[in-house]
DNA sequence: GCCCCCAACCTAGCACTGCTCGGTAGAGGC
DNA sequence: GCCTCTACCGAGCAGTGCTAGGTTGGGGGC
């Protein structure tokens, strides 16, 4: 029940009457409108973090009573949506000259989302269940997929392109961010390194062998690695597809 | 302030004297354990959905009062950490007899590790903001480790394929997910795919042109080519890092 | 100048949440 | 008979998302 794009409301009874999105307010300068709304909620999610957002304390930041939130958004999860998706615009697109540096803009696009989450990391919580469908989530896609299009990639492997890269980016940074971020983050890092120590090295043996590798800083490795795996899986799929057309047996599994 | 292995208490009150998680109870059969309690918890989260979950539904279900569960776990986090334990440990490790089969035997880890995930999509919430530091997932992290170590990674890229691995799959059916499963997911599909097909061509042409192919069924197909990416970027590690020690046949394929 | 309407807010309150406090029945040890 | 400990329960707190039913104040029709 969520993840809609535009911001008309989803069923049930709509209190506003459909107008455009981000524009709109004509009647003598109310003082809220729903792009301020998003950006104090996202203000309050990053500095309260996710368990601790509640529409009252919204409203409060705001100067204004909870339920005068609910006139400009159908419910929390509504606006959770463009929370997600302003987080979303915040990824950089970049422009390519030569269609073949497809890979090298992927991998941009790929860390810029990434930089955009880590900026936000305790908003991560939105983004497991809902579809990236704002119409930033749609500009991300739609650049994705050309992107791919125009270095010669068949449409299918295009959407799977686009579809793998935010869920390789969106999983590595929900789990990135587990330990937590900051002070917190820094000291439950400590913590864990500390569990680690006393894990019986019978019962687990690799794990304690290691154990001093996992907690280790440089993330950025492991994510660079990652992506380069996938990026090469990517070519690999145009190799198998184009450059022999007359593959006889296709080395796909079925659906 | 999530994620504990064992089931001891986090600080707080202990309610419940320290003793072994699992087995213990002595006084005349108590009608409540904590495996119970986990399994009751997997199930209704798993029938209601996690939005719907509540202890005292919970409760309810185990034809209990609410505050008895908490004479078991100090909270409702704890219950969810071991909760999310018992998903993972669904996930079958396979056993390996040649070593240099270390990306079929991950090949089947992540797909064993999906498995286990879709059949409770319901529960992936859980596995946000959460590490796997229960009981199943040491052993997972261990065998993935020890896979790695044994097929002569070093012990860095070894911690790095157990990280990425258990992202990408995580990552993936999150994001899959989102959709929803089993009728209303279907009903969501088909109502984006409508949504898709009202996309402006001129503003989002790419993803107009292609709707069709993203919103179709076959995420298996997706899984396995990012699969297939992440492990030939493992692979590609170990080249680099011993370009010559030996390595006669180990060209991937076989994934 | 009148009135009405309606956008845009509010007060009050419902049903629910996680969780705590202070019990208490009953079994076991001595 | 006493005490302790396990394992539950009743009542209740603070807080949640959300709704029903107001109350304003300015804009537009006449």
């Amino acid at each position: 029940m969520t993840a809609q794009p535009g911001g008309e409301q989803r069923k049930g009874k709509p209190r506003r009457s459909a107008q455009s999105l981000w524009g709109g307010g004509t009647h003598s300068e109310p003082q809220l409108n729903r792009s301020e709304i998003v950006r104090a909620a996202l203000h309050l999610l990053v500095s309260q973090g996710y368990d601790a957002f509640s529409m009252r304390k919204l409203a409060a930041e705001l100067n204004v009573k909870n339920p005068s939130l609910y006139w400009h958004f159908p419910s929390k999860e509504d606006l959770f949506d463009l929370v997600a998706d302003a987080i979303v615009g915040e990824c950089a697109l970049p422009v390519l000259e030569d269609p073949q540096d497809w890979a090298r803009g992927l991998a941009e696009v790929a860390r810029n989302l990434r930089t955009a989450f880590l900026e936000h990391s305790a908003a991560m919580p939105l983004f497991t269940g809902r579809a990236l469908l704002g119409p930033n989530g749609l500009r991300l896609s739609d650049h994705v997929i050309g992107t791919m299009r125009r270095a010669g990639f068949d449409d299918r492997t295009a959407g799977y392109a686009y579809l793998l890269l935010t869920y390789y980016v969106v999983g590595f940074v929900i789990q990135a961010t587990a330990f937590g971020v900051g002070e917190a983050g820094e000291a439950r890092l400590r913590e864990m390194n500390d569990r680690f120590r006393e894990i019986s090295a019978e019962e687990f043996p690799n794990l304690s062998a290691i154990r001093d590798t996992l907690t280790e800083r440089g993330l950025d490795d492991r994510f660079e690695l990652g992506l380069r795996g996938l990026l090469s899986g990517f070519a690999e799929e145009r190799k198998a597809v184009r450059p022999a057309t007359a593959m006889p047996a296709n080395h796909r599994e079925a659906v």
